[in-house]
DNA sequence: CCTTTAAGTAATCATTCGATTACAACAATC
DNA sequence: GATTGTTGTAATCGAATGATTACTTAAAGG
């Protein structure tokens, strides 16, 4: 996806010698601002709140940084949006494993489940999500968008947000996955773990730490070779 | 420096006689530095490292902003001290228990655990040390301290320093305590999710919430009620 | 007393950042 | 082709913030 009409890129010379231009395409607000909101998602997950600042959107997003503050009101208002994006991603994420499970869609997946951790559709469902848990690090936007958020809690708005979206996320699994309050703890409890262990960036030390290569080996299990290679193509990226 | 200006105030204002006191009691600098970790423990815990200042912490301490940044030279420095001081009282406290185990101090706290959980030794300190980590919840400050750096990866000497504190943690929790690989990711886990309710200040909306009442009550069990406490008592506090 | 040192602050500086303003260019419509 | 609304930027402002400088003053030690 990239510029087509305009210049910058479109015809040879990207030097600004001609129409004195650093005007980005023009495309229509509602992309615009999901296009904002994908870059504000990287930008937060990566430094949180107060450590990123609207310029850092804007460049990510590849528009000027004004543009960014006049389309949400103000940064909060962008951190929200984004926020409510990432957790919307989230439960969606674990209700299309839901659906698929009972349309028994799943079969193929099952094959490959734990058989020691139950038979039961809370079990299983258990651990279908956990996969899709850790697929979802392959982003590593949406996770750390969310964890960013649950440790800004002092403000006022963000820690109101965030409680409302965790407890969702409990109530889903509960009521919609049919997990115990104590299961779903247990579940939640390595989601958070597995969070942290990302925001510690675990991944980059596997190859020269024993003790990371272990720790990320039995929280992620077969889902460890692909966040490995999301974090070095992040590395790379970054 | 001693010739002439030195005498710029000293004609009419050093009224020492009663209550204008500008500058803070005097105190030797190695007693000062631990006021000023204690300060900046409980500020970066709430705020987050990007998220506070050096006159924050300096206000929570009693001293002016240019002390603080005196003695540490950067606020990165001090963070770093701050989140070696949290570690270290954490591993202490888990130390504690092993050590108070091991000498058979315990009797009285092996009645209450639960049975179901196991008898041996990993089982019973696993339980023992969960109980510590909630007790460190009174303080508050040294858990969202880690919490805090868990999330600041993005930062070279932040990230460094968490990643290998979280390690540390891991491996007192397997080599100290005896727990298998398996069972110290569930103890770490559990302890990742008792940070992330802490951080969204669950405890806050206990009385309004049922779900959060449920998701409290079965995460923390029989802490609960001091935890309550706690969070009432920072409430006040602002 | 006087000199030295340690503890502490006021003032200020250079950046940074969120937000505002004013404007430019493109596109649709009449 | 003039009008009008939409998409976008440059310039800048005021407040906040980490750090520095220069100073003050309470003790400690002759």
């Amino acid at each position: 996806m990239s510029s087509v009409a305009k210049k910058t890129a479109g015809t040879g010379a990207p030097e600004k010698g001609s129409t004195s231009q650093a005007t980005a395409e023009r495309i229509p607000a509602a992309q615009r601002r999901e296009l904002i909101l994908e870059a504000a998602t990287g930008v937060f997950a990566e430094r949180g709140y107060a450590g990123s600042t609207t310029d850092q959107v804007a460049k990510a997003a590849g528009i000027s940084q004004p543009y960014v503050v006049r389309m949400f009101g103000t940064k909060e208002a962008l951190f929200l949006e984004a926020l409510d994006r990432a957790q919307g991603k989230l439960l969606r994420a674990f209700r299309n494993v839901i659906a698929a499970y009972d349309a028994g869609e799943l079969a193929e997946e099952l094959q490959h489940l734990d058989p020691a951790a139950g038979s039961g559709r809370p079990e299983q469902l258990k651990q279908l999500m956990a996969i899709a848990y850790a697929d979802l690090v392959e982003d590593r936007g949406i996770l750390m968008m969310l964890m960013q958020a649950f440790v800004s809690g002092h403000e006022p708005a963000i820690g109101a947000r965030a409680r409302e979206g965790f407890l969702d996320i409990y109530r889903l699994v509960r009521d919609e996955a049919g997990l115990s309050p104590d299961t779903a703890r247990d579940f939640l409890a390595q989601g958070m773990l597995m969070n942290t262990l990302i925001g510690i960036r675990l991944p980059e030390v596997y190859e020269q730490d024993s003790t990371a290569e272990e720790l990320l080996e039995c929280t992620l299990r077969s889902k460890l070779p692909m966040v490995l290679k999301a974090s070095k193509a992040q590395r790379r990226a970054g």
